[in-house]
Order: C-alpha cells, then structure tokens, then sequence
DNA sequence: CGTTCTATGTAGCAGTCGCTACATCATGGT
DNA sequence: ACCATGATGTAGCGACTGCTACATAGAACG
C-alpha cells in the first residue's frame, strides 16, 4: 500500500529512461514494461491506463529537462549573446533526446491531442520563464517580449537542426556574434583563448 | 499499361488530401485506400510498398505548398516587415493542415527516418529559398544569412503556436512592426492614447 | 477462338496495439 | 489456523498494422 507510490515513481522514471531514448512511437506498453524489466499487465496495474502512465512520464521527463537546463548557462546575457549560446546548448548532445521527444509532443500538440497538449504548454511556458530570467535587458518592459522572441528563434534552429538543416543554423547565427559581444565580425573565431 | 501512371497520380492527388487531413498518425494503409474509393490491395498494386506510396504522397503536398506559398506574399519587404508577414501568413486557417504535417515530418526526421528526413530537409530547402527571393536587402552578402534567421523564427512561431501557445507569439512579434515600418511603437494601432 | 496480360476482389498471415479476465501465490492481520 | 489483501503470471480478446497468396474477370492480341 505504501510501496505503491514508491514503486509508482520507480516505474516513472524507468520509462523517462526509455521514451527519451526511444521516443513516443517506441513506447508502446510492452517495450516500456520490459524496458522496466516487468509486464505490460504491472503497469496497468500501477497506473490507470496508458495516458496516466504516459502523463507521469512525460512529467519526470519534462522535471529532468527542467533540472538540466537551470543547471547549465547561471549566467545573464543581453539577446545578442543570448542567443547563440542557447542555440549551442540546444546542439549539444545531452540535449538531443529532450529535442527529439519535444518535437513529438509538439506534432501531437499541433492535434490538439491530450494529454499532449497540455504537457508541451507547460514546456514551453517553462522555456519562457528559463529563457526570460537569462536575459539581460534595459528596461523591464522589454524582457517577456524580447525572450518571446528569442525563444521562438531558438525553437526554430531546433527543427532546422531536425532537418538536417545545420547549415541553415550555421548561416543564422552567422548574423550574430560566436559569444561575447564583439564590435567587428571577422567570421573565423579568435585563435587566442 | 500506360494509364498506370495517370492512375497513380490520381491517386496521389487523393492520398494527398486525405494526409493533409488527419496526418501520418491516420495514415495507414486501409484508411488511405478508403479516400481513394479504393482497397489497400491497389495500392500496394500500383506502389511498391508503403514507403514508396507515402515518398509519392508528401511529394505532392510539397508541390501543393510550394505553389500556396508562391501565390502568397508576391512582394518583398525588408526583415523587420517580412517577419511578421510571414509569421501571419503561417496562421492563416489554409496553412494548418500543411504545418501539422510538417511538424510530423520533423519529429520523424529527427529521428534520422527515411524518407522522412529526406522530404523534411527539401521542404527546408525550399522555404528558405522562397524567404530569401522575399527578402530586401542593403548587401546582396546578407541575404543568405538573414533569411535563414528569419526562417529559423518564424519556424519557432510554427512551433509555439502548435503547442498554444499564440500568446508567446504575439509577444515576439510585438518586438517587432505590425506591418509597415512604422518608426514609434504604441502598441494600440492609429487609436489615440 | 484461344491465350495472355491487367486489374481487382477475397482471405488471410503474422505481428502489434491497449486492455482485461482469471488464476495463483505470498504475506500479514485476526 | 484462516482468510483478506496485494502482487504477479498466463492467456487472450478484438482491433489494427503492412503485406501477400490465390482466384478471377475482362480486355487485348495472336
């Protein structure tokens, strides 16, 4: 009775392992049971149907991204510098599975599909906040719009980058500075560090 | 014998409309052939198998949305007015059906599936080349660059509005002209205040 | 006329999907 | 000792997946 929670939250996060390493469409309930080394009858024992199990899930999937993303870039930026460094921590490779899955999610959002919708929201009402609270900004009025479109810039590359598009990132950013503020842009990054 | 080909096309034409509706997710076999008046034995008669069917299908849509986009927007604007253009002629009601898909098209690619990735990529190739023929420009050397920035953001409003996020949208765009290029921002357009 | 080729219907295969009915076993409270 | 409860296995259902084997009708062609 009070292991049930408990083995509910082993159960959530052994399935966080697997959807972000193979996605939605692998998630099927036999793959995620044996994924958590039990059976598809156990997770419908422990949780109501598949979109419980699935809501819970994506939850502890969307806290770990959460906790990755606070722990990287504690710094504050202006947009122009902003910018492309969040563009390359989004290319990182730690990344790749939380990009990947948030793709889904907002294809199956796009179907006004539940509980996806829902789930992505709060994704991305979290990106604005993350992203929000790294700007640096002059007047105070100018930092929900301004990380607004930062965020939507950022989202961007990340489809590109899906698409095999590097090359468009690449020529994006291009029309900004590689990392600190620098007045004139020779496109060869400094040699000296 | 040579009426095999016009019926393919037809085909297509139908199954392009049909994946435009509900997407890939309800796009297996027998509910295509369903749109077609048809049984998913022909289409496997006059496709090779399902992948074959679906590279001919997207391929179509593709041709449907170049020639949607290059009826819109036949004038050119500088950045900071194409911008917000194109991100209002994204959600505009006839571009729905194309953007889901092609959300669902990212998703796949991102998982590196073909033909998925394949088609995605052209689609990329395309919107960017339709940006930048719109694109004004002081130096003919931005171009390129600049486009491909505008790309990446107006992908990311696709990408927020897909999750519901309109409002996130709006603040960016609020960043920038609503249409003309009006030099001072009250945000209230012509009323007084 | 007979044959050969194209188009189509009917049936079905082996697999997966989410989900459930039923049986069993162990444990712990009374 | 008995029984209730919780945990788990086995088996299966009905629907769906992509795909195929087989049969057949009709048209084209010799």
């Amino acid at each position: 009775m009070k292991g049930r929670d408990a083995r509910r939250q082993e159960l959530v996060e052994q399935m966080a392992d697997h959807v972000l390493s193979v996605g939605l469409p692998g998630s099927s309930l036999r793959p995620l049971a044996a994924a958590c080394g039990t059976s598809d009858r156990m997770l419908l024992y422990y949780f109501a149907d598949k979109n419980e199990l699935l809501s819970a899930t994506l939850g502890a999937v969307a806290a770990r991204l959460t906790q990755l993303l606070d722990a990287a870039l504690p710094g504050v930026a202006p947009y122009a510098v902003l910018l492309p460094r969040i563009c390359r921590l989004m290319a990182a490779a730690p990344m790749k599975p939380y990009l990947q899955l948030w793709l889904e999610l907002a294809a199956l959002a796009s179907r006004r599909q539940e509980p996806y919708l829902t789930i992505a929201g709060q994704l991305g009402d979290g990106f604005l906040a993350w992203t929000a609270a790294r700007l640096e900004v002059l007047h105070e009025a100018e930092r929900l719009p301004t990380a607004s479109l930062l965020l939507a810039t950022v989202e961007g590359t990340v489809v590109l980058r899906a698409i095999g598009r590097e090359s468009i990132v690449a020529a994006a950013l291009g029309q900004l500075p590689d990392d600190e503020p620098s007045p004139a842009r020779p496109r060869r990054p400094r040699k000296s560090r």
